[in-house]
DNA sequence: AACCTCACG
DNA sequence: ACGTACGTGAGGTTC
């Protein structure tokens, strides 16, 4: 049974424990400890005979008790801030919606992607070909309608106003709501064993999917502060992915740039670092990530928006330049075919059944994950490692300074400000020396008021 | 409940 | 000819 059925869905109605019959309390917390039992039994077994011992017991134990305490520390959240960002926006937003409805001719609800796509296509026609989703349905992503920006001006103000929207919906007026009226703060769930990376998710509310790209969200993150006489401090890896591929596959080149500490992204080219330029550097930049990710010269010519000719001449050229990346691919795809998994440098298995499937669709997927996982699965490996060694560091060292967040490769906390030197020492050292590689790990670091200033 | 869209690493 | 870069969570619409 799950706990939603027992106290109703979140939301404000929820009820809590002491309002559920203690009979049907008691039904569940049996069930809760039955069904624990069993699986211990079962599963107890299986952690040696697939020697996974040492990642349970070392590494996803220990780690629960630093999430519990950092959902229990909670986040403090300054809602003037909010508030004061609400009224501009609400009002900015339903300017732009008249002037869409004016531009369109017609009233229509401008959050359905379905009526977008009618009156943009069907009524405005502005594009002969629009492309169609799986089910039929017009298309109307960021991405396709910057495309068609210049074609008529109502277009800019549908991308405006949901960028405002979204802001609004998701984070400037739920955050507000979410606030524990006991505590004070912001109590996010980190989910230990949700994805299939071995990564952690948050959620209810999801405090690792907070803006920080575009000018206009990033300025959310004023609004996440530090307790009184606290400073809020953020460290996070430098290209820690790209590291561990260059550890991974032993590429003598990467090991070699990452080691004298040279830009990565500007050194994939056989030119002098000066030589570069800044689009030579963002084309190399998604490269890297592309690599990381499997990658295919369709995605690359997409996401750079060049023909896939050029995307083709980039990634033969990557391939030249690390001859031991590509074996590294070829190796883990060879790996996944023979075991049926592929593992991360703790041993954290990810299966991969689809591999041998006869769809290639199917097997590019496969193929794909068999290249990102160990990757991503490493990287989360080392974090979980550094943040158990810093909890316990703070607590033996008697810190008050407290951990609060992870974002895949980032740690935030609140500090007392006479304990900001201590704390940014132990952090960054065991961030850095969670896990020694063929290549040194980097950890940035910021203190500021809020977490943008931090960062 | 499925789908679309979009926020993050 | 087709479909294509990895991993998530949430809000809103539609059925």
């Amino acid at each position: 049974m799950s706990i939603e059925k027992l106290i109703g869905p979140k939301g404000k109605k929820q009820l809590s424990m002491r309002q559920v019959p203690v009979e049907q309390v008691c039904e569940y917390a049996a069930e809760d400890a039955d069904v624990t039992l069993q699986l211990k039994n079962r599963l107890e077994k299986e952690l040696k005979t697939e020697k996974m011992e040492k990642l349970f017991y070392d590494i996803e134990m220990p780690l629960t008790k630093v999430l519990a305490d950092m959902e229990i520390t909670g986040v403090n959240v300054d809602i003037t801030e909010l508030k004061s960002s609400s009224d501009i926006l609400t009002r900015r937003m339903n300017e732009l919606e008249q002037e869409i409805f004016q531009l369109a001719g017609v009233t229509f609800n401008v959050s359905s992607a379905r009526q977008v796509g009618e009156v943009l296509f069907e009524r405005l026609k502005i594009d002969e070909k629009a492309k169609k989703t799986k089910t039929g349905q017009y298309s109307t992503t960021e991405e396709i309608l910057e495309k068609l920006r210049s074609r008529h001006p109502i277009v800019g103000k549908i991308l405006d106003q949901r960028g405002i929207r979204k802001l609004l919906s998701t984070y400037i007026n739920a955050l507000p709501e979410l606030i524990n009226p006991k505590t004070g703060k912001i109590h996010t769930s980190f989910n230990q064993t949700i994805t299939s990376t071995g990564r952690l998710s948050s959620s209810n509310p999801n405090l690792q999917n907070i803006p920080i790209r575009d000018n206009e969200g990033r300025e959310i993150r004023r609004a996440f502060v530090p307790d009184k006489d606290c400073i809020f401090f953020s460290a996070d890896y430098s290209q820690i992915e790209l590291r561990i591929m260059a550890h991974l596959s032993g590429d003598r080149h990467m090991i070699e740039a990452f080691r004298e500490g040279s830009d990565i992204h500007a050194k994939i080219y056989k030119v002098p670092i000066d030589a570069v330029t800044a689009d030579m550097r963002r084309k190399a930049k998604t490269a890297n990530f592309g690599i990381i990710y499997g990658i295919s010269v369709f995605g690359l010519a997409e996401r750079l928006n060049i023909p896939r000719s050029e995307a083709k001449i980039l990634i033969d050229g990557y391939f030249e330049s690390y001859p031991q990346i590509k074996e590294y691919m070829n190796k883990s795809i060879e790996v996944a075919r023979e075991k049926g998994y592929v593992e991360t440098i703790c041993g954290r298995k990810r299966m991969l059944p689809d591999i041998h499937s006869h769809n290639s669709v199917v097997r590019g997927y496969a193929e794909r994950n068999a290249i990102n996982a160990p990757i991503q699965g490493s990287a989360a490996d080392i974090i979980k490692i550094a943040m158990i060694r810093i909890a316990k560091r703070l607590e033996n060292e008697h810190l008050r300074s407290r951990m609060i967040l992870q974002v895949h490769d980032e740690l935030n906390f609140n500090v007392p400000v006479e304990e900001i030197e201590r704390v940014k020492a132990i952090v960054c050292e065991e961030m850095e020396n969670a896990y020694p590689l063929q290549v040194p790990l980097l950890a940035d670091s910021g203190v500021g008021r809020n977490w943008l200033e931090a960062h």
